[in-house]
RNA sequence: GCGCCCGUAGCUCAGCUGGAUAGAGCGUCGGACUUCGAAUCCGAAGGCCGGGCGUUCAAGUCGCCCCGGGCGUGCCA
């Protein structure tokens, strides 16, 4: 509907334009949002106030111009002139009732756009393989799972990707810190690296290990040994990732190894590439890429003076390696603190003759985890962290998510463990399922006595005269706009937003008013409303992951 | 020092590319179950949107300067 008016209000320009009521000229860009009172209409715009700038004219008068040129609109019952020259639309009642029936019809459709021909990877979590995830990533899955399944929802066709950092020191400690404690397992000494990981899962990793290997690898060379275990423990570790994330119902396409970028050659590959667009150039023995040249602070190296290269230069691989792939977009989803990473990626992409719009870089800020207010830790390297394992084992997956969900990413979030696990008030997510299972148990009540659900299609929606029933109706008519602003703006939480806001005018409703018991004509139209809710509330929980459950 | 994020009710946060009288939840106080599920509802109190200057018809939103908090600033990943 929304698009509707806009396309009106251009076309009123333009008849505007035609007829000499308006000057000629570029419009400007406007909006059509949602007033923040009914009594302003069900969309304002504020086309009037734009143009009056360029104009120079008074707004009111652009309004009463634009106006004169509207085509008819069958579906709106009026349109005034309000405030500073805002334009307010007040919609037929009868279009949001007739949104109903086609959320019932459409059921699991309902919100969803048409395929929009594109194609995003979205990369994202991409922890290091040498821990347990712990809460912050936890927030990063949440996200990017939400935010893949909302671009689906809006029409892309989307690849969740999972990018594993398996080469260079880190991969070295985590390998002698496990040999450590494989050591130690065999009741021998061993001199546990000053910069190891402590968690005591390494020594389960050693374990495993140990049940594998058994007493072979004391035989081996100190080196060899190493490079054994690390990457054992890789695995091991990694294959814990994916339960752990399985389990959150996190799903991802692929794991992408940095190590494959090196035996396959891609690595020296761009490094050749960059060189031969005059990219690098020598200094102090390391080898530098002008990333400044490209709007970074200053140059990076990609080769240390040692003759490794560095993260970056497999990095820039990988998203060549992407960029290749042939995505319309990329979106990286990281840890706040790699914010600084963002200007010397772009700048390599730039550099790779890629528009540097073709990569957006979203920032989730971190978690404080907390019990009781008091905040608790999550370092892995002293081995004092949040699992998301204990956490989700401990308030349930659909409260993690949607608490981790319920703020914007850049806003850091507090998570208390003892707030979430409450199953009342406090915890919207139970608020909101709560009336998803209190609608099924009205279909439920309805079925024992005898009423079905109504044929959508034929149920007769006058007897829906109450000004709350419009306002459901139109908060379930507006959720497919809903999907297209959340995923627009590359952000799930409006849904979840929206979700407690129709669950709370539901639940007023309900109290209020009874659907079953009334005249047959009243109940049928009101079990209609409340079907298309719950088909509504269903579509929305989808998107962030949570479950719609039939009761509670 | 420089860069990024944040600062809105006692607490946690919304506020859509600048729009009309700044909104929720929690917490506090007071009410509602013989009627479709009280994991619910109804009502009340609570604000110089960190501070200042500027941009304009219009600023919580944009710009500059301060203050406060977090993060980053490696030939680590």
């Amino acid at each position: 509907m929304r698009e509707r008016i806009s396309e009106a209000l251009r076309e009123a320009y333009r008849r505007a334009v035609a007829s000499g009521n308006l000057p000629d000229g570029e419009l400007p860009s406007f909006t059509v949002e949602y007033p923040p009172d009914e009594s302003f209409g069900d969309y304002a715009s504020n086309i009037a106030l734009v143009l009056a700038s360029s104009l120079r004219m008074r707004p009111r008068d652009v309004a009463q111009r634009i106006l004169e040129g509207m085509p008819e609109e069958p579906l709106i019952e009026r349109v005034e002139i309000a405030g500073p020259g805002f334009i307010n639309f007040f919609i037929k009642d009868s279009l949001w009732f007739e949104e109903l029936r086609k959320a019932c019809l459409m059921g699991r459709s309902y919100g969803r756009c048409e395929n929009n021909g594109k194609r995003v990877l979205v990369e994202f979590v991409s922890a290091n393989p040498t821990g347990p995830l712990h809460i912050g990533h936890g927030r990063i899955a949440a996200f990017g799972d939400a935010l893949s399944r909302l671009l689906e929802w809006a029409g892309w066709e989307v690849e969740r990707e999972y990018y594993i950092n398996d080469v260079g020191t880190q991969m070295e400690v985590l390998g002698r810190s496990v040999l450590a404690r494989y050591r130690e397992l065999l009741g021998l000494e061993a001199e546990f690296p000053e910069d190891g990981y402590r968690g005591d899962y390494i020594t389960d990793v050693a374990k495993e290990i140990l049940k594998r290997y058994g007493r072979r690898l004391l035989e081996l060379p100190e080196g060899e040994a190493v490079g054994i275990v690390s990457k054992e423990a890789r695995d091991i570790i990694l294959n814990w990732i994916r339960e752990e994330l399985s389990l959150f119902r996190v799903r991802f396409d692929r794991f992408f190894s940095e190590a494959s970028l090196y035996e396959n050659g891609k690595v020296d590959r761009v490094l050749e590439e960059l060189e031969s667009r005059g990219l690098l150039y020598r200094d102090e023995g390391a080898i530098w890429f002008s990333s400044s040249s490209f709007g970074d602070e200053k140059d990076r190296v990609v080769v240390r003076a040692s003759g490794a290269k560095t993260y970056f230069a497999s990095d820039i691989a990988y998203h060549l390696d992407k960029l290749s792939r042939g995505y319309d977009l990329l979106v990286n989803i990281w840890g706040a603190d790699h914010h600084g990473y963002v200007k010397r990626l772009e700048a390599a992409i730039q550099a790779l003759g890629h528009p540097k719009e073709r990569l957006k870089v979203i920032l989730v800020q971190l978690v404080n985890l907390l019990r009781h207010g008091k905040r608790v830790s999550m370092s892995t390297r002293a081995g004092e962290f949040a699992a998301l394992r204990d956490v989700i084992g401990e308030v349930g997956v659909d409260a993690s998510r949607f608490f981790l969900l319920l703020r914007r990413a850049e806003s850091p979030l507090d998570f208390d463990l003892e707030v979430a696990k409450v199953k009342g008030e406090e915890n919207p997510v139970y608020y909101v399922q709560y009336a998803h299972a209190r609608i099924s148990s009205i279909f439920k009540k309805a079925k024992e006595r005898g009423v079905g659900l109504p044929d959508p299609e034929q149920v007769d929606l006058s007897p829906l005269t109450l000004p709350e029933e419009r306002s459901l109706a139109k908060a379930v008519g507006t959720f497919p706009e809903l999907v297209q602003d959340a995923s627009s703006n590359f952000e799930p939480h409006p849904i979840s937003t929206y979700l407690i806001s129709l669950a709370r005018s539901f639940h007023s409703y309900y109290n209020k008013h009874r659907v079953l018991g009334q005249k047959r004509e009243l109940t049928e139209a009101r079990l209609l409303l409340a079907w298309a809710i719950k088909e509504v509330i269903r579509n929305g929980l989808e998107i962030l992951g949570v479950e719609a459950p039939e009761e509670m």
